[in-house]
This record gives structure tokens, sequence and C-alpha cells, in this order.
DNA sequence: TAATATCTGTTTGGTAGCAAACGAAATCGG
DNA sequence: CCGATTTCGTTTGCTACCAAACAGATATTA
């Protein structure tokens, strides 16, 4: 772990080498992490650039789009669930979809708090066509990586994926557990 | 504390599967990328909510003031494209980190439309007592990864971040390429 | 059943992020 | 020199994102 150059590293990664390799610093677990948050912005933006721009779409409203597609009529909680956004943000996202006629809510009549989400036609039409392009560009953006490299990411992202959304607080930052009723 | 066998996204993932099965889809490069993103948001959630909190900073203005101290004072073209963030938006996050007393801006005098970036003493202190700790964090979060692993994953990200921040654009989205003066 | 607690989605106030329009400063062409 | 162009950083208009406050509906319980 010294300051050999590594003809693998970018080259912003060998001159933060050279400026902080004085430090006892964890090198490979800030260059894992901060790889990942610049692959991931890297993916997003490309992403509403091409395919998304096209249908008007960012990538918050094109994962709801997708989700609804896939798990049909939700409910908003769980449909923020799983788009992984904050409940708040995603009536905003809706709200949205909503204006450009992709997605329409419903008032659940038997808990009339509860209101579900689903997809227009219109709605149906964009994702079936939308995703397949979609999926192209996925391909695209990993397309230097074989298949079993591929699966390689996908496996150690889902590991610091549980890692990261564990509730379990241990660690530099200490905090509170569980809270009991007061 | 030890569910340690992918609990719930293997799950998810399946029953996409499921749900798109008849699909000719590459499934691969859907799981690698979409992945990517959700560690990327899940990371950097767990730093905001953690050791960022405590000293009043986003994701962005860390990143700004991690690379004002590893590259010194700077021109804001040059801050914003080290930072990964449009002009737009960096003058936004500098004029928030302004008001917290982080940085400092200077009109540079040979060339008046110019501005340089630099950490003030406040700024200094905060960053160098919180990189360490940052540091750290990073090390939980791929805590379940071996050297090996995270230097795996970290090149596996660098190729994947080469071809989307690359130029062409080559794929299903046609576009145009360069541009001669008209 | 009436007071209270809980649960649901929305609103609010703040930061972040982008593209495109903008204005001031420097540079280029004559 | 002077006008046109280019090059800066900032502003504007929009979307996204979160936490926390909120209001309406349902559950609980005394």
């Amino acid at each position: 772990m010294q300051k050999r150059a590594d003809p693998r590293l970018l080259d912003a990664e060998r001159l933060i080498q050279e400026r902080l390799g004085d430090r006892r610093l964890d090198f490979d677990s800030m260059l894992a992490v901060s790889n990942i948050y610049r692959a991931a912005t890297a993916v997003r933006r490309r992403a509403e650039k091409g395919v998304l721009s096209e249908f008007g779409l960012s990538w918050g409203g094109f994962t709801t789009l997708w989700v609804l597609w896939v798990w049909g009529e939700m409910q908003t909680a769980d449909l923020a669930d799983e788009c992984d956004l904050s409940k708040g943000t995603l009536t905003g996202v809706v709200k949205t979809l909503e204006r450009r006629g992709f997605v329409e809510r419903t008032r659940v009549e038997s808990d009339r708090r509860r209101v579900t989400v689903s997809l227009t036609e219109a709605g149906l039409d964009t994702i079936e066509s939308l995703f397949p392009r979609f999926n192209l560009y996925e391909g695209e953006m990993v397309g230097e990586l074989s298949t079993a490299e591929k699966q390689e990411l996908a496996e150690l992202l889902r590991r610091v994926i549980v890692t990261a959304d564990a509730e379990g607080t241990e660690g530099a930052a200490g905090e509170e557990e569980k809270v009991e009723r007061p």
C-alpha cells in the first residue's frame, strides 16, 4: 500500500495518493466508496441525457414507472419503499408523473387515508417501449465487463447495500438505538 | 445483526425476474447498474445522517471541502470539474459553504472574470478532523469485503465510469458528434 | 362514545442538482 | 482602437430529495 504508482488508478486517484500519502488512511475503502458514487452519478447523468430525456423522465420518474409496471397498482407507502424514496419525495415525483399523464391516483374507499397509484394507458405504453431501450443502455454502461464480472460487481454491491441499509449504528459515530415508548 | 445471507435484495431481484422473465432482457447488466445506484444512495444517505450531519455538511459540501483540502485554492471551473458538478451547482454549494464559514471567494486580479475558492481556518479545521472519521465510515460501508474485493470493486467501477463518462454517443440513442464551427 | 393515540399522504422549508440564459470581462480581427 | 466573439461565474426555472410539521382518517381505550 505504499505510494507505488499503480497504473490501474485514475490520474485523480494517483494525485490524491500523492497528496495524502503520509497519513494513515484506508485507501482501498476510500476508492471503493468514492467510485461507487462516481459511477452512479455518471450512469444516472448519462441515462437522463440519453434515453430518458426523449420521454421527459428523470431517473426517479423512470424508477417509479418501472416499479408500477412490475408490481402493478400500489399504495403510496409501498411505492415509496420500493422506489427507495421518502414518502414526501414520492408525493412530488408522482405529482410530476401525474401532470405528464403517466400515472393516476385513487383514494382507497375502505380506508380513506390511503391512496393508490397506477399506470395510465399512456404510462403503460411509455414504459413498455422505454424499458427495452433502457435495458440496452444499461448493457452499454457495463459493456466493458464480462458477464462474470457484471455478476461479481452486482454481488459486491449487494453486500455494500446490505451493510449501508442496516439499521444498527455501531461505528465511529455513536447514536441511539431502539427507542422504547416514553 | 447476523442476517448475513442477503435477506430481501435477492427476493426483490427474483421477483423481478419472475415478472419479466418472458422478455429477452439483459438481467446481468440490469442488476449491475441498479445496484450501483442503490449502493450509492445507501452510502450517501448513511454518511449524511451519520458523520456529515455532525458538521452540518451535505455530501456535495463535504466533497468540495475535501477537494479544496487536497488541491488547495482553486478556480471555480476547476473545482466544479473536480467535484463532478456543473458550474451552476457549484456556485450554490460554495455559497452554502461560504455562509457556514468554511470557504471564501477571491476575485482574481489579473483576470477579473475569475474567482478562486479556498478554505478558511474553520474549514481547514473541519476537514482535518472530519476526514479521518469519514474514512472510518467508508471502511464500515465496505466492511464486509476483503481488501482484494474492495480493489476488485473499485476496478470494476472504474471501468464503468470510463464508459459512462466517455464523450462518444454511439449506441441505442443516436445523437450528433463533433461540431465544427458554423 | 368521547378523548386520545396512531397511521396516512401532503405540505413546507431547506439544500442539491442541471441546462440554459445572462452579464461582465477578456480576447480577437480588422 | 473598436466591434464581435469567446470565456468566465452567476442567475433563473425546474425537478428532486429529505426531515419535520401537518391534517385528515382510523384505532384504541376508558
